[in-house]
DNA sequence: TATGAATGAGAGTTCATTCAT
DNA sequence: AATGAATGAACTCTCATTCAT
């Protein structure tokens, strides 16, 4: 069906934005549809819909689909990654940064669970596209390397015990924040994020803090 | 009413199969070929190519498109998971269950990378069709129910040793060996199977057998 | 699908039958089945399930998907019109065998209905099959004649009355039959087969018998 | 997600138009090829070819092919009947009405060979789709409702004798009238147009006006 | 910049017909 | 004579992209 028919819009309601303006808004609405409607069924009327725009303006903005899709996830990365990451470099220990950390990945927040989402739909899509799977795997690196640099604090000034390589700690840790997340978020699992947030609490408490 | 064909097309290759035969073979070179290029991007007549037969015979032999991907994952159930729960079953310890689960899952073998390939992609297939969502669901379930048991026996008979709910120790072991999968398998990164699977054996060991 | 799938069949049930015969059971099926469902929406595929025998049988006993229509209405022609022709040749004065003619035509008789739904839809089917057209052509022609000859019959007889050419009275009976049998039968219109009868039978009163 | 186009072809003859006028041209389009080829066996690429676009800009401006059907004859009642009607409404005597009717309904003029055409595939597609067996139903109701009217009037005002009620005298010439057209358009019949128009005059004279 | 009509390749699916058994 | 698996052209519909305005 043609455009006129799903969203009116007139000649004088056109609002014209330099295109830095414009590609924002648009990757904003793109990132919101593709939480909701996962990364296939997407397409690029519907950004255009959503952006409040039309189809024509997305790909004068952008050189293809896969450009929008890249920049979603770094604005996810601006908006909620960052944030994370520095909320828990002003954590007073390396204790309290692992808390922040636990909770902010396993609430049923809305865009917590928006976040799991988009991390789960670009895991495939990254089979196909090559730049994904680079931004992919750079985000294990430098949740990795975060990770550790707190255990590695933490151990070194007596607050945590831990035998281990911090960065061995570091990848289970890791490791099971992904996992839980997985059960908690993306199946229809009986394990709600409660479950998994507590669980992973608890996992610091034994192996890292208390015995 | 169609058209009259217009040529008859001889083709020398052409082979006869009962259904059932057809059926499996084409599900088997559909699972290989969505392990290798993923479940975005498979269409009908790749899947009919692979299985050196014409696009009508795949829905001759299929009702649809979908019907395949199921079979697939029934196919991947009963080539993979089963014979190693199989195995887990005649283990003669709880531990040395753990163990064969262990390196079942986290080795470098084709059939293992294949394995958790679909696994990516049936998590952001399940999104959009809710028979696969469901079966999901039900795998997360089997397995943390079989582990929760072989943790039960093995608590029970002094082999392992943990205070915690076995329930509890099984979402933790299954979470962590899913999350230490994505990372060995379905990420760039530096972590391979090897260093997962050194991972989880020694989280087994420390938490709960030796100490 | 498969053709197993629908039809359990043995090699053991197999029967096999003289081309003639065989062909005459297909055609059976294939007349029950278009009066039911329309021409368009038949396939092959239904026409060999209706008649027990697989796709391949059918093909091997007709050249064409074509040549089973062309026979479909051949057999009505010898179900339905021949043996009403018949009974109106035996009718003891024109009057009566435009009766039976009427109340052959014009009930809620299961077989009437089947007669005017093949009717309509081979119609539409002539345009594009010239052999359908003419077989159309032919059957006008024919009636037109039949009924000429009753009322010929009948003025002479001096049973009928009508100053017109006889010719022109079977034209406008046929046409008013006709005209009628779609009100009554193909639309969804409140006029009942029962009410197009006694129309056509007052019609036959007022016109040529009584005044 | 599908693959990046291939290559720039750029179409010297794109011309652009508005949705309804594109519409309109499609309609309109379709209707000439129906009437002409029938509705079984038409496609939309036969639509697209005829209307001078892609198949593509058919999709664009229709939910399916469906909706065109619908408008051909939303169309062909626009430019057809509601034409036909007015002018019957402006007929100073009710005679004269009826004789607009016949002479618009029985002629060989290009559209009404057209509409007759028209009229016998929808009655034939009407089986399958139920908004066409509506809008059928719902025509001859107009019709009937309309000859009715016009004879009431006629009856009242004493131009017409009949000691019928109106509605039964419609329903006889509407009848007469789709019974003679069927015979005169539908069949490759000696019955012409003007056969069939001097006939359905006749009967008026006779039954209605003198005797 | 922005628009949205136009495009055509490619998707899943249907089905008369072919042909090895 | 009968089977039913195999075929591939043709169908409707989707959609990223192009481009005249």
């Amino acid at each position: 069906m043609p455009e006129p028919r799903r969203k009116a819009r007139s000649r004088a309601e056109r609002s014209r934005q330099p295109t830095e303006v414009r590609r924002q808004l648009v990757v904003e609405a793109a990132r919101v549809l593709i939480a909701d409607k996962g990364l296939v069924g997407i397409n690029i009327r519907e950004i255009a819909a959503a952006s409040g725009v039309s189809t024509g303006t997305i790909t004068y903005h952008f050189s293809g689909v896969n450009e929008i899709l890249v920049d979603v996830v770094a604005l996810e990365q601006q908006l909620f990654s960052e944030p994370l990451l520095a909320k828990m470099d002003d954590a007073p220990s390396a204790a309290a940064a692992l808390q922040l950390l636990i909770d902010g990945m396993l609430t049923d927040a809305p865009e917590v669970v928006t976040h799991w989402r988009l991390w789960r739909d670009y895991w495939a899509a990254a089979v196909r596209a090559p730049e994904l799977a680079q931004w992919h795997a750079e985000q294990y690196e430098l949740w990795r390397t975060r990770v550790t640099a707190i255990v590695a604090r933490g151990v070194e000034s007596g607050e945590l015990q831990s035998e281990l390589d911090p960065a061995v700690v570091a990848l289970e840790f890791t490791a099971l924040l992904d996992g839980l997340a997985v059960q908690a978020f993306l199946t229809g699992s009986p394990v709600t994020p409660d479950v998994a947030r507590a669980r992973l609490t608890d996992y610091v408490q034994r192996r890292l803090i208390g015995s």
